[in-house]
DNA sequence: CATCAAGATGAACCGCGGTTCAGGATAGAT
DNA sequence: ATCTATCCTGAACCGCGGTTCATCTTGATG
């Protein structure tokens, strides 16, 4: 086997520097931001940042992995909250507002919420963050408080149309018209409020 | 008062030019086509451009306003069917997914509808299409077909998140999602605005 | 301590796309 | 026919932002 001589010291220091850098950066100002300000941020100069990601979007790509990965962490939370009694339909429309105002304060939530939205088909239980979502789902069908035809890809899709650029008012009345296609037919089935 | 002087023949024959090529480019590549390849689709050098409009945004302006227009025109239509005695609930939604599948097509109109969910506030009546809508929306509203919260502001809010980039299944299954929002006759909706 | 490959630096490169402007052409008035 | 204000032309300009690379620095190895 060719062992590969392990990185140097103050490699394996900047590229945690960088990642932490673009994470800030990426999260204040977007995926737009120039590679010179992210070099900035973290105190190294453009070069490096190449010699870590082969281009832009490997790095950008590495920052949004990260907060898929912290989605996944919600979801996985609302999973949990549900199978311990909390109403399905609820939880899944608050979780849906709790993204989406992440996608506002955070640019990188945002891009990761669309990257979600961008993928093809109903590619479930790739991830854990799937996995959980279609978990809940499940249960708040069972329960009858979402809708049957309510699907993962659905929450991704409304992830990646959600109006994240207009005044909160805005927000939360697209989430009020949004909610009614995900909980179930105005079907008398379930305990009467 | 200064009476400017006629504008030369050919000069307005070539300010059709380019607002005709200007249309066909947008419409086809979106307002992100160069405008080297809207002179050259007008036949016409690039400065002969920036002698009618001068800067880009302007131009793409003009061609989005008549993009506008052709919507207004739709919901004119819709409005006199309605008139006519036609179900508002049901042709509010075919005419929603109507626009948005011509946001597919045409890019041009697919700005035209970004455009109008920018705009701050209910600016209703400001032009003749949030006209036609409204009163289409009030005459859902009187026969209890359309919810009572439902605005113009929603249907472009509607317009400006619609999921133009997705294959026909997805823009159709939101349109199914987005539909029990503004029909939903029985259902508590948190009001604002 | 000497050596050298791994790593860092940052000025320069490059394509892109909107915009400008000096020079040339032409419509239309006299 | 002449003249001029209007209009057209298109090469060049410019800022922007991602990417490269010759050169220098440094951590690890013996």
């Amino acid at each position: 086997m060719t062992q590969a001589r392990a990185p140097r010291a103050d490699a394996v220091r900047n590229r945690r520097k960088i990642l932490t850098a673009a994470g800030k950066q990426i999260t204040q100002h977007g995926p737009e931001v120039g590679m010179d300000e992210i070099a900035a941020a973290a105190g190294v100069a453009v070069g490096t940042l190449y010699r870590h990601f082969p281009t832009k979007t490997d790095l950008v790509a590495a920052v949004v992995a990260e907060s898929v990965a912290r989605v996944a962490d919600d979801a996985e939370a609302v999973l949990a909250r549900v199978t311990a009694g909390a109403r399905a339909a609820e939880e899944l429309t608050t979780f849906l507002g709790r993204v989406i105002e992440q996608s506002v304060t955070d640019r990188a939530v945002k891009a990761a919420a669309q990257t979600l939205g961008a993928e093809p088909g109903d590619r479930v239980d790739e991830d854990r963050g799937s996995a959980a979502v279609a978990a809940l789902i499940r249960a708040g069908q069972a329960d009858g408080d979402i809708h049957p035809d309510v699907t993962v890809g659905d929450i991704y899709l409304l992830f990646s149309t959600a109006p994240t650029e207009q005044p909160p008012a805005a927000r939360a009345r697209w989430l009020a018209l949004v909610t009614p296609g995900l909980t179930a037919t105005a079907r008398p089935t379930d305990s009467r409020r």
